[in-house]
DNA sequence: CTGGTTTGTAGTCACGTTGACTATAACACC
DNA sequence: GGTGTTATAGTCAACGTGACTACAAACCAG
């Protein structure tokens, strides 16, 4: 199919930077390209804005496609728009990008019109002199700053409940922010303040983490390590989004 | 002229809202639409962006076209991207927004195509119940979120530099604060703030405001009230950007 | 069932920053 | 040369943080 217009003929596409928690690392889901420019580099997943649809519409529905999840649990938001005009070689495109967060998903389907798609440590991508693989267009840059709007939106806002499923303990948030940030917060100014922040979490009844005595239902989905340990209590999401004052990344890579 | 494509064809355009501070109000540069659709509103200055550049640029370009100025003293930034289908009547356009702010800029020439082009008080616009002009489009919300980010990086940057032109004195940069945020930042705390943050503002070598004893070539321009009062010393910008702990906004508005 | 280990929970304390004020200095204008 | 206006300097209690130490609870191995 073709069109015309009297305006310069734009693409508009969007891009995601999804993540998520995997093995305590921060990981992002990328997909091999099958296809010229770029074929069998790794790039964010993505594609174009449908003439009836929003950026975001379009990146929701991306984002069930490449995830291949029927019901998506987590966040989405708008991060820039890329529009430099060399960006793809093939033709003027201007990119949308969008952060998505989300608890532990499934490993993706390599479906639609990707070779390949899967979870990379974020580390292993953007490090320096790694292995990780080499992204194509500008999706290096799209993910450093991607990845820094995660870092600092964990700083005031409660966005660290959307890697996390519920219930969920402190422990296991803790170490979204461990995982982001690349240092665990304090153990104890942690708790101080996540439980000090009226409305961030709410105990839930009753809910001791471990399999222990009241067997309330709880398989033991609680500890990510499972065994050893005193349990920890379960909570839920508060009705809060913002944390004032911010609670402070201490440094690190 | 016309284009074909074999993609969805898009518009791609970019909005500005461009902030100044005018007799002690923030105020925003709008223009007036010559047709239609939303012919007599007021509207965000912006236009398409040209095959070869990118979106930053093609702002940059409508910045000085609809100011009027040659060399622009400021600070631009990318806010959002605004894609919903029917945005415009006419065809499918997809605007990145940017906020632009400056120090007092000339009265615009209404040159180019729109008819008019003026400052406005934001209040005056985006006020409840006021006399102010209906906007064409989106650009009520484009605004609004342009106020709101202006706003919250006052609070964490030091982006009101960019409302002064140099050199400049520590009431006047209150006064920006308080423009922007509504009410005035404590005068011992705010001078407390400015002048502890290493590389905030750095002073000028024996400048006094008045137009008092040296007279090193001040010619008033410093008292922007002008007349009584102590004068106050001279600053410039220093190389910080980033204030940290964050100057917190007092509530108003 | 007992000891060791692991992990979570509770509480302390010095330090820095803020927010609210009070007092003083310097100039302009009348 | 008063007099009012505006800038500058300094004080003090309250709060939140960062860094630690002590304590409690459960799992696992032997």
């Amino acid at each position: 199919m073709t069109y015309t217009t009297e305006h310069p003929p734009f693409a508009v596409t969007v891009d995601l930077a999804v993540f998520t928690i995997r093995d305590g690392a921060l990981s992002v889901l990328l997909v091999e390209r099958g296809a010229d420019p770029f074929a069998g580099s790794w790039a964010l997943p993505g594609g174009f804005v449908e003439p009836q649809e929003d950026a975001e519409t379009a990146a929701w529905r991306e984002l069930l496609e490449e995830t291949g999840v029927e019901r998506f649990e987590g966040h989405l938001e708008q991060l820039r728009t890329y529009s430099a005009p060399d960006r793809d070689p093939r033709m003027r495109v201007v990119s949308v990008a969008h952060v998505a967060l989300a608890p532990d998903l499934p490993e993706p389907s390599a479906g639609s019109d990707a070779a390949e798609a899967r979870w990379w440590a974020v580390d292993d991508v953007l490090g320096e002199g790694v292995d990780g693989p080499a992204l194509a267009f500008d999706h290096e840059a799209i993910l450093r700053d991607a990845r820094e709007r995660v870092r600092a939106k964990l700083e005031y806002t409660t966005l660290a409940l959307d890697f996390v499923s519920e219930p969920f303990t402190l422990p296991e948030l803790r170490r979204v922010y461990a995982a982001v940030w690349g240092v665990a917060p304090d153990l104890g100014n942690f708790r101080r303040k996540v439980l000090g922040t009226h409305g961030f979490v709410v105990p839930v009844e009753g809910g001791s983490g471990g399999g222990g005595t009241g067997g309330t239902g709880g398989t033991g989905a609680t500890g990510a390590t499972g065994g050893a340990g005193r349990p920890a209590l379960l909570y839920r999401r508060g009705e809060t989004t913002a944390v004032q004052p911010p609670m402070l990344r201490t440094a690190a890579d």
